[in-house]
DNA sequence: GCGTTACGGTAACATCCGTCACGGAACCAC
DNA sequence: GTGGTTCCGTGACGGATGTTACCGTAACGC
């Protein structure tokens, strides 16, 4: 019985071909050809490792959606109270490096595809969920006064102003600086932590 | 000379084509003959008409702006005071119905299709930058005790509101219902219009 | 009414796409 | 070493893409 491979670090390695090709030539150039170029391999090996491009691209988010989750369970632990972490996640969460910018091209790459493919929509609605209904746990650290209700309106609202910047900085990083994209956040931030009422 | 066209229709006609297949069939299926088709005519119309695919859709993009202009202006118009224009206009620019839905899905598409293309992102940067500027002066008339930084601060966080709840609700209208698309975005207004200090 | 001219549909072009069948190469058991 | 089995690169396929050249046709000036 011959010749074993490491399926997932192959379908790890091809993922991340995915995010660069994606980053550099956006979701028009995301052909297999430019994947299996990037990766240093054949459209053979691709389509022998997934069933065909569209669960290429699932995993390729799903592993999006992985490494986001493992920076933001580091900044969590990192922090120093509940306010902290809440901050720490959504400062993380930003386009305040050129990496991260890159991520967010990546991001608007799959957005665009997700919505005429159910499949992959499935895949980025789950994620993004979960980015929301992690950012509303850290606001109920943050107020537990607050009525779950309440405490989905204060993440949409955070969760919403990270995705717009980082949408907008995508295309125009020029405009939607870090300093800008700080102060946004902190505006948002200053309605859930400092409540006037 | 004989048979002239009006030209200028045409270019309208095929923009808005463009935006119902950019709709229905997302980025991926934005091809010449998928807008033909859709306009009722053949890919030799098009490309008499339009300099490539490039140019028809630099227009369209062009054309989108004009349309959300208009309505800005309306609802501007309509307004009884500063911080209602201010109101009214964001919340018009929100995706609280079908058809602004659709929209903001044409928007993603635009977005996504500017990234790695150089003349579209442009246009949409342009347009984008006008939305801003817009909505800073709108700022500027409910608070003409802000300096022009703090003005841009508060617009950047508005329009990244709206953004980033359009972008989500592309994709899941389902957890960004339009009530809590207002509800967030009345956060935001809050720290705009009552402010703490 | 006729000729000229712009218009726009047709069909072809080369290219690229996703996918698949084939065959050689690499590897482990014996 | 030898056989058997898995892996993966090769090359081809059908179809779709953007673009172009060609040509029939409809409309205006005279």
């Amino acid at each position: 019985m011959p010749r074993h491979r490491d399926v997932d670090a192959q379908r790890r390695r091809l993922s991340a071909a995915v995010w660069a090709v994606l980053a550099r030539d956006g979701l028009p150039g995301l052909t297999l050809r430019a994947v299996a170029d990037e990766a240093g391999c054949t459209t053979g090996l691709v389509l022998h490792t997934f069933d065909g491009k569209g669960a290429l691209l699932r995993h390729a988010r799903d592993l999006l959606h992985e490494r986001t989750g493992l920076r933001a369970d580091a900044a969590t632990g990192a922090a120093t109270g509940p306010a902290a972490a809440l901050r720490e996640v959504l400062l993380h969460a930003l386009s305040l490096t050129d990496e991260k910018r890159e991520e967010a091209r990546v991001w608007v790459g799959f957005l665009a595809a997700a919505l005429p493919d159910d499949d992959l929509r499935t895949v980025h609605v789950r994620h993004n969920r979960a980015f929301l209904t992690r950012v509303a746990g850290l606001v109920g650290d943050c107020r537990p006064d607050l009525a779950p209700a309440a405490r989905q309106h204060a993440a949409v609202a955070l969760v919403a102003q990270v995705e717009g910047l980082n949408a907008l900085a995508a295309a125009d990083p020029e405009t939607y600086t870090p300093h800008r994209q700080r102060t946004a956040l902190e505006r948002v931030l200053s309605t859930v932590l400092e409540p006037a009422d």
